[in-house]
DNA sequence: TGATTAAAGTAAAACGTTTTACTAATTCAA
DNA sequence: TTGAATTAGTAAAACGTTTTACTTTAATCA
């Protein structure tokens, strides 16, 4: 069954097309339509169940009210509860959101571009990676809405809503040192991202401030698309082989691999060992004992993001660009 | 900066808009266009960096190449991993994916199914809810292919993929008997799916089997929209008042909460105390002691899933429904 | 040689909307 | 009574593709 156009509509009703079309559009009083036509009009719509082809709809205008999100990986939890308050904002809204994880890949990430490049999404929601830079200028020569969450590029002037990754990370390690912790080992990642830099520099600066030696021995850097069991056995390796009284880990997934290893070498976490993640995790909370977590404020951030979006996207010129910043909270487990 | 199209192509090539299209869309050979006018349309395309207009393609062709996957809540582990696996494989095989979360209201899962109509995408993915029957037989009606997964409506007839629900719930009651338990609780939710549904036969069936006598007062129902604190709170209670000595959730996040409780009241799992949850967690391995699971085979319900898509979209005649029933895995814990 | 066939390509319709510019009929003001 | 303004509506172009049916020229055959 071929379904309805506005043509069918049209004819039902016996008025043009454009008329249809002004009624659906709520263009009717404007477009001093009468009461009367209105209400027919409405009537058949009604009956006949029929729905706009929206992508004739968009053909014709030019939007689509769609907004692409591209993260990293839907599975990982920090992503899929920010895409799902991020989703529920937007719908709220009237708007869409598609997304698609680029697991960290250049090539992902460049067709994900293109692939909502040419399904002509509103506006672009990224995480990005390095090694997009040229295509997001792209887009933003082009006049696309582009807001960065959770990371930046550095060279790209675009707006911006993220977590202070640096603070957070430089409060985890003084905690770390008010418990009189001294060999504090940080397990972060390779990825070459802003906001993997910061947490890094946080760590740093928070050791030279308080008199301890930088140790690079101490920072473990892993691969980022290696299998978990490798990872596993690197972690194991940095426990095993160096004296450690704290750790931080850069991400939750991490974390997650290093309790599997202290769990693994029997070692618990307590006076002589404590451990603290980057992101929060249900695991955490339910873990004996708790582990603390710094807590991304996830609400804040989807919030911000929308509303700089749609800021936007009703004013037809580009308003300045903003960085927001918002403090993110280390929870303290027992 | 406009976006070139197929015309700006053309002009700079000096030939038709059509030798244009046949070459991007690889008909070049079977039409006989010549050897140089490819080459050189191709050099121009690729210098230009021109890409077709999804939009107006989908609007000529009536396909999109998008395949639409509805599911409960993107931010539940189980889902949000099934989908980065769908995504993963379509991705591979030239689809895009859209997915949005009907948290459980039969209003936004109406609303999405439209949307997607309208957006007509290729396919649909979903895992249903009750009180969608009408949408999704119109859906059929209209030819498109609409597969099941994880749960499905009995009067619907349709491709289905999904685990054994009940025999996996059969089988974690007898592990609870073989251990010697006898009063068995089950912490289900009150959503009216066949998959819960399933858990909840299994359960009854596997206490007849071995002689229990089944007792209403140990099974809890957690209506599905309300506040964890509030599940927490029945929980306690169950567990407080009611002689048990192992319990079954029927998900991932109640058992999620039950272990909470647990921690609460400091009850520890041990031999007076069991517990297994359906859907394995991140959180579950990690405890203290391991938490047995029911886990679900994610893999191959997306790869079944997906060839199950491709197989409709290639074929025009629709082809027999199929069910494919995975067992699922007890993963027994210490 | 003339008729066929093949090769190389193109014009134009169609997909389903929105929107601009128009018409015809009526009302209003002076 | 006439010209302007308002009311009620419509025809047709445009968005960017794909695809059908067609044309023109060259090659082949008998």
């Amino acid at each position: 069954m071929k379904s309805l156009s506005i043509k069918d509509i049209a004819v039902k009703a016996n008025v043009s097309i454009t008329t249809v079309s002004f009624i659906i559009n709520g263009k009717a009083k404007e477009k001093s339509i009468s009461e009367a036509v209105i209400e027919k009009v409405e009537k058949i719509i009604e009956e006949s169940g029929y729905k706009p082809n929206q992508i004739a709809r968009s053909l014709r205008t030019g939007n689509s009210n769609i907004i692409g999100l591209i993260i990293e990986d839907i599975s990982n939890s920090f992503f899929s509860r920010i895409a799902r308050l991020i989703e529920d904002k937007a719908y709220k809204r009237g708007y869409k959101i598609i997304y698609s994880s680029t697991e960290n890949s250049i090539e992902k990430a460049k067709e994900l571009i293109n692939m909502f490049k040419s399904r002509k999404v509103d506006a672009y929601i990224i995480s990005p990676i390095k090694g997009i830079e040229e295509d997001v200028k792209m887009l933003l020569e082009d006049g696309n809405p582009v807001i960065f969450f959770d990371r930046k590029l550095t060279d790209i002037n675009t707006s911006y809503v993220g977590a202070d990754h640096f603070n957070a990370s430089y409060q985890s390690i003084q905690h770390f040192i008010d418990q009189g912790k001294k060999n504090i080992a940080l397990v972060t990642t390779d990825i070459n991202v802003e906001q993997i830099i910061e947490r890094y520099d946080g760590y740093k600066k928070a050791l030279e401030d308080h008199g301890i030696k930088y140790d690079e021995n101490l920072v473990l850097k892993i691969h980022f698309n290696q299998e978990e069991s490798e990872t596993i056995t690197q972690i194991k390796e940095l426990f095993d082989n160096k004296k450690i009284d704290a750790v931080l880990f850069a991400t939750n997934y991490l974390a997650i691999s290093g309790l599997k290893v202290l769990k693994k070498i029997n070692k618990t976490i307590g006076d002589d060992f404590a451990v603290i993640a980057y992101d929060d995790h249900e695991a955490f909370e339910l873990h004996t004992p708790g582990i603390s977590a710094i807590q991304q404020p996830l609400e804040e951030i989807a919030e911000n993001v929308i509303k700089l979006i749609l800021k936007q996207l009703s004013t037809k010129a580009k308003p300045e660009n903003q960085e927001i910043i918002i403090p993110a909270k280390l929870i303290i487990r027992d």
